[in-house]
DNA sequence: TCTGAAACCATCACCTG
DNA sequence: CAGGTGATGGTTTCAGA
């Protein structure tokens, strides 16, 4: 889909503040607020808006510790252990990268307690990995709203 | 704060869509909208809630590559290293994590070539930090909208 | 892309158990 | 004191121009 630079207003409003009225969008962007439900509707037929979510602090709801997780995956099993990753409760994001890992994933856990069992007791247990390593998020510096525009 | 299994349903429905008419949060977990209201202006007062944002396909805004990228910092130059990089447009999360290195980023791309742009002259031009590692996102398996809740 | 109108929603002051 | 009611002004949504 082409956006133009009206679309892209539309999409740096609404990264910002999701909820923000459809009328008051068409108010900034100067159009009618049927043209923003216009064009709104069809950015999300075409898929450049996924959705909408609201942003729950972790910690708020239990989660203490965060962290990235490197996996090596052994040849020829990497989709029966992608699936099985998944599952785990916990397992936030799971990427297939270049580099020194085949998978890095972004992992929440109520503690560096059951981080470890998550990791020793689920991730570890399941073959088709070899080799793992976790990073653990001491803090975060930045976080963008989505990419820019 | 301390949360309820109401506030926790709440956090559910708008962590799926954040654009979920608070009448319609309220018909779903049977109370009424003046309630929800009430609630959610709550915990968004608390920072449970850290704001809402759509979800933009990082494509179709004209960035075709995604990657991690993890840094190692040189002693006492931390401040000053960050502050850098959070100005460096594509650049989109900044972590101070253990294990291997020191800082991993998060950044995106219109494509490899201005991936290495961002990388050779801008990332490794900044001194304050030895050895980086790119790992290109390849794809992405699963992504959640934010912690279980 | 807009106008206009009906249905719908947010928000607030004020009750109620 | 959390939750509900009801009024009102704003918002969404859609047909038709």
């Amino acid at each position: 889909m082409e956006l133009d630079e009206t679309d892209r207003e539309i999409l740096r409003i609404l990264q910002e503040n999701a909820r923000t009225p459809f009328s008051e969008v068409a108010r900034r962007i100067d159009m009618s607020s049927a043209t923003v439900h216009d064009r709104v509707g069809r950015m999300e037929e075409a898929g450049v808006i996924g959705g909408y979510h609201a942003e729950v602090d972790p910690k708020a709801v239990g989660y203490g510790v965060s962290a990235f997780v490197g996996l090596r995956v052994e040849q020829g099993r990497e989709e029966d252990a992608l699936e099985r990753l998944r599952d785990i409760d916990g397992v936030s994001e799971i990427h297939l990268t270049t580099g020194e890992w085949d998978v890095m994933l972004r992992v929440v856990a109520a503690d560096t307690d059951s981080l470890r069992e998550l990791m020793f007791e689920e991730v570890a247990e399941m073959d088709g990995f070899s080799r793992s390593q976790t990073m653990i998020i001491l803090g975060t510096d930045f976080d963008a709203d989505g990419p820019p525009i």
